[in-house]
DNA sequence: GGTTATCCCATTGACGCCCAATGCATCCCA
DNA sequence: TGGGATGCATTGGGCGTCAATGGGATAACC
């Protein structure tokens, strides 16, 4: 599979290393197996997780922007530079940032939850009120959900 | 990782060396691993570093401009008569002028910011001010933002 | 000759790499 | 069905290496 999908509770030890469930190294890139990039959530309380491939993804989709301008800057800034490439070692463990443990209130014990492209990091607690909050959301859109499983023919 | 992404801080010495962030020093093209140009910034007060492969695309990019007009030749002498070639050293560190260290009100310490394809070193007040800044600009423009977020095939 | 820039070496602290142990699930076979 | 046995995933800890910084010495430049 390579996609970020099921949630896996692990433990910082006393390094500060987590390591990264099984399932989401498997879908990392071939080339980019030791490699993830973490960043700042731009929304919650959250830690985003990507692979090298979605980080150059996302790279061109703002060089499209104008070269120049003022906006092309500002997501520059405000995404590149919240960055922080990590890397795995060979037991698949990496270390999260003080800066980042501290936006997440992150201690001792992390949860992974998968997103498809891309993977979140989060507080036990925090993580279970999110996907409460987002299941309720979801009940408010069953229309948009019909939507999204109308298309397929398969499973 | 070909992009110079993260924010790191590093301190002058009383030479007026600053270490260039190994992160960026593997950012730089492999045969011009030893120079980067620096340059005021337009917009803020800020310095901009390029790798020699930017500054070479710059130099693309308005020279495929279709049309001579004055405004033209006043952007391109702008841009390119204020670019500062400079040499890193064998440890990584480099010198910045007295012109950009006023600029850019830099005393002991700087900033450097990851921008995608260049980077830029700032002033460590400065530099929050314009994370924050350029983040309340985003918050106008969320098409842009998701576009740049959507899904894709891979991780 | 004095200033400025580069090279060389040393220090420190963080991080990567390696080896080891434990835990957990699955499978196989009696 | 129970009891090993095997394999993979998660944890623990030691040690070497590298990045950031400091400073002396040499080289280049005006």
């Amino acid at each position: 599979m390579e996609l970020f999908v099921s949630t896996v509770i692990n433990k910082i030890d006393k390094k500060g290393r987590v390591t990264l469930p099984s399932i989401f190294r498997n879908a990392l890139p071939t080339d980019h197996k030791n490699e993830i990039i973490l960043s700042r959530s731009l929304r919650n309380n959250t830690i985003d997780g990507l692979s090298v491939l979605r980080v150059n993804e996302i790279a061109l989709r703002i060089n499209n922007l104008d070269f120049f301008s003022e906006e092309h800057e500002d997501f520059a800034t405000s995404i590149f530079s919240e960055m922080i490439p990590t890397n795995v070692d060979k037991e698949g463990r990496f270390l999260i940032p003080e800066k980042l443990k501290t936006h997440a209130k992150i201690k001792d014990e992390v949860v992974f939850i998968g997103q498809g492209n891309y993977f979140q990091i989060a507080n036990t607690k925090v993580a279970e009120n999110l996907q409460i909050r987002s299941r309720e959301r979801l009940n408010l859109n069953k229309k948009t959900l019909r939507n999204i499983f109308k298309g397929s023919k398969n499973a």
